[in-house]
This record gives structure tokens, C-alpha cells and sequence, in this order.
DNA sequence: CTTCATTATGGTCAGTTTGACTAGAAAAGT
DNA sequence: ACTTTTCTAGTCAAACTGACCATAATGAAG
């Protein structure tokens, strides 16, 4: 037995990677952190940070190395999970490379640190890296395809949207992010009564902040439940178009 | 460059394997597909069926290609999802391996015939095979805890509980899926109108079905909506054991 | 044949949640 | 003082849910 690894097998050189998916919310968009390939292939294009899974690192240690490493984060305080495996073959012109996607949503991230192979770093709206004209690298397009979707669902079951807001935060802030990842307007009104009443959610700390204009609004912190209960749906509203006004069927 | 894999990368030997989570609802239990190892490592152990990835194929067409060699069934007709990436070094003994791991779900599959690897498959329930005692192979066990946990989450907001039912099938049929994979009861009643208000979710064939005992049920089969809108929620219902749930305010 | 056990199916009813909407409160700007 | 803006608190009807009750349709038991 002269090798580690399953001598039996039908080994062939593969390489696993692992790419990141880092979302925020500036202004009026879900913005994606991208880097501009430095080296072929795909150079001067953008793709996902990401790199090498190394032989001694799990999966998760991984991705943890590459946040910080792309973004001086740490990720223990942003919220980090598996997205999922991508390895057609033929997705990487160099060989079969398996890459294992992680979808990272942190509050509006300073502007990032050059890091080792991101020559430049920046945030890019989801939605124009999505266009096809835009050319991002490899398969990163479905990925971030796959990376909206599943964004957009978490939104509704889970507490997560509170990752993209910094402490403490107004209820609209959180409404915000609901409304720029669904693309679609929330009733204020509605929206406070669900949040306040989901034991878990937010908690307020009894502060206020003065805002730009209007009424100073009350701050909360992030109330520690995970799961959402009941679900905050996206019910009949439609995406895409119809931001502003409230509805009216007929 | 003598190699066509990322020259400057620190590669080291990889292996990539795809284990199939094949599930299906058998008399009381939900039941998982177990293979026992025919060699080493976890020699005569339980483990989940699976392979090595070709190097000319996708992890989903290794995934199907399993499914098929294990089980004898077309992937297509079940429902076959990926769960996630399992790739923690020293997860197998033999060296660096990266799993994919993926969720089949079916109605009451025949007794799986013997496949390649497997010596022999055998249905096994779920909560079992999860008994730190079963021994499961590498780390089947989590892989396994994930699925279980993705199925139940699934069935509350997707209609792939209709997977567990052969057509056509009755209310009953469904309902018993639930009360299976949730371990809790529901009431008959209620679920009935749930699940026939919910469009797209079944359609009458118009003929009936004569049970062991009892009025003969009206016969469905899937209506092709793939989400439940509203979820399927698992709340209060109590049964075996009792689960969750925030009910009772009295 | 009658009664019973069993499962299917339909309906009621109160409590909860939701979406649409109205209105007042608290700030800044003119 | 008035307007604009945003936050916050309500109202109201529709929809949904969970807990029931009642009835239908079958086979089995007596």
C-alpha cells in the first residue's frame, strides 16, 4: 500500500475549493462582494472570493479562513453556512475541481482589505452580477443564482435577516432588508407587529435614534430565536416591479 | 505545465464521493437504506450507500448512477436532491475524502437488490440506524441526522411528501408520511382540508380504494405544485412523545 | 340482520393571524 | 405655524388553525 488514499479506487486528480457568497445590503440593493481574477483563467473577470480547501482544514475551517483572509472578518459574527457542492466537470477549464459553496450575510461590511488573491475586492448589486452580460467566472453565476433563492427563502423562516443589520437597529432598518432582497414594498405597520410579537425576534433596548427625517425610531437588539414562528411569508406580492404604494387588487 | 490541475495549487490527494440518504416510509417508521460494508475500512458496518465520482461525470449524475446501481430504480422517478458536503479531514481512515451527500426519497421501495459495493441493502429505520450504538460508518450518523431533520423541515413547506406515496394514493396514505417523519398525530380532519384547499397539492382521480377496514377513501394523485403556500406547519399536535410547541396558553 | 368497530369525510366554532387601511405621534425643514 | 416624513398604534374583515362533533360507508362480530 503505497498511498493514503483508497488504493482500490479510480483516483483522478481533483481539487476541492471552497467559494463564498458574501451578502449585505447597502442602499437600495443585496450587494455581493466579488474579486477580479488575477490569473488565468477567467483573468480580469469577476468571481466569488474563494481557494483552496487545505489538507488539514475541514470544510467550515475552510470557508472561515477564506472570509477572513478576502475580508479581515471574523466569521464567527456573521452568519455562515453551507450553500452547497458544485463539480460538473468541465466547470473549471484547469481539471475537475469540486467546490463547496458558503453563503456568508453580514451589516453593511466596510469596503474590503486587498486580500491574497484578491487583487481588488468590491461589492457588486446581486442582481447586475447576475445579468449574463456581466461575466462573472466559472459556474459562479448559478451559484449566486442558487445563493438569492436560498437568501430569499431563509428570510421567511428563519431570524437571519438580523445578520445584516448592525446593533442595535430600527425595526424599518430589518424591514429594509426584507424589502431590497424580496424586491418587494412591506406595510411598516404590519411588518412591526409581526417582528415585535415573534417572541425571539428583537428585543428592544430602550433606546431611540434620530433619523434623517420623521419620528426618531426605537432601537432593538437581535432576540437570540433562530427559527421563525410562524413564518414571515412573501405571500401574493409580486417581485421584481411594484416597490412603492400599497396594494390594491382589482 | 505537466499537469492540467491549477499547477500553482497545493494540491494533495483527494477523493470525492457521492452517499445517497435514501428514504421511504415502511409500516410505522420512516426507514433509511443501509449497505453493509464489504471491506475495509468499517469492515461488516452499516453505511450509507454510495461511490466514488467518476471523472467524466456531475455529482448529481454520480448521485443517479448510484441510486440506480444500489436500488435499481430511476433517480427520475424519485425525488433526489443534494443535501450537502461532508469533508472533515479524518472522516475516513483512508485519507482525504470529500462526500456529497444526497436525499432520495420514495414510496415503499421493493427490497433493494443487491448492487455493487453493497453485500447487502436493507431498510432499516431511521431513529435506529441513529442510535449511537448502531455504529454507522464514518460519519453516517450526522449525514443521516441532517437528512432526517431536512425531511421534516421539508415536508412543512414543500410538497414532497407526496414522493413517500405511490399513485394513486389516499389522504390517509399522505397523512401517514407526516405522522411518520414528524412522530407526532394529526387530526384527520383538519389535515384533509389543508391538504385538499392547498391547489396543487393532490387531485382527485374520482375512484375509490376499500381499506382493511373502515369507509373506502378517495383515491389522489399529485397535483405538481412543488410549495406548500401557507407551510404545513408543525406545531402543537401532540403524539408519542410530544414534541414541540408554544401552545397552550391556559 | 343488527350491532359494533373502524376509518373517511364533512361541518362548526372560537381563537389567531394577516392584509388593508386609518390615524395619531414625534421629529426636521420651510 | 405648517408641511413633510417616518414611526407607532389601532381597527376591521378575511383567512387560517386547532379542537371538536357528527355522519357515512365499509367489514366483522354476534
Amino acid at each position: 500500500m503505497n498511498t493514503a488514499v483508497a488504493p482500490e479506487m479510480p483516483r483522478f486528480p481533483v481539487s476541492v475549493t471552497v467559494d463564498l457568497v458574501i451578502f449585505t445590503v447597502r442602499g437600495d440593493a443585496l450587494q455581493v462582494l466579488l474579486v477580479e481574477r488575477g490569473k488565468a483563467p477567467f483573468l480580469g473577470r469577476s468571481a466569488l472570493p474563494g481557494g483552496y480547501v487545505r489538507p488539514d482544514e475541514g470544510l467550515d475551517g475552510a470557508a472561515l479562513r477564506e472570509l477572513r483572509e478576502e475580508t479581515g472578518l471574523d466569521g464567527r459574527t456573521l452568519h455562515l453556512a453551507q450553500l452547497g457542492a458544485y463539480g460538473d466537470p468541465g466547470r473549471d477549464p484547469r481539471g475537475r475541481v469540486i467546490t463547496v459553496a458558503y453563503l456568508a450575510l453580514g451589516p453593511d461590511l466596510p469596503v474590503p482589505v486587498a486580500g491574497t488573491d484578491a487583487a481588488d475586492a468590491v461589492w457588486v448589486p446581486a442582481d447586475r452580477a447576475l445579468d449574463p452580460g456581466f461575466g462573472l467566472s466559472f459556474d459562479h453565476g448559478r451559484i449566486l443564482a442558487d445563493a438569492v433563492e436560498s437568501a430569499r427563502s431563509q428570510l421567511e423562516y428563519t431570524t437571519v435577516a438580523v445578520s445584516f443589520c448592525r446593533e442595535p437597529f430600527t425595526i424599518s432598518d430589518l424591514r429594509r432588508v426584507y424589502e431590497v432582497i424580496w424586491g418587494i414594498a412591506l406595510d411598516p405597520s404590519n411588518f412591526r407587529r409581526k417582528v415585535t410579537r415573534t417572541a425571539g425576534f428583537v428585543e428592544p433596548t430602550g433606546e431611540r435614534r434620530a433619523a434623517e427625517a420623521g419620528r426618531p425610531a426605537a432601537l432593538y437588539r437581535f432576540g437570540g430565536a433562530r427559527e421563525l414562528y410562524p413564518p414571515l411569508l412573501r405571500s401574493g406580492d409580486v417581485a421584481g416591479q411594484a416597490r412603492v404604494g400599497p396594494r390594491r387588487p382589482g
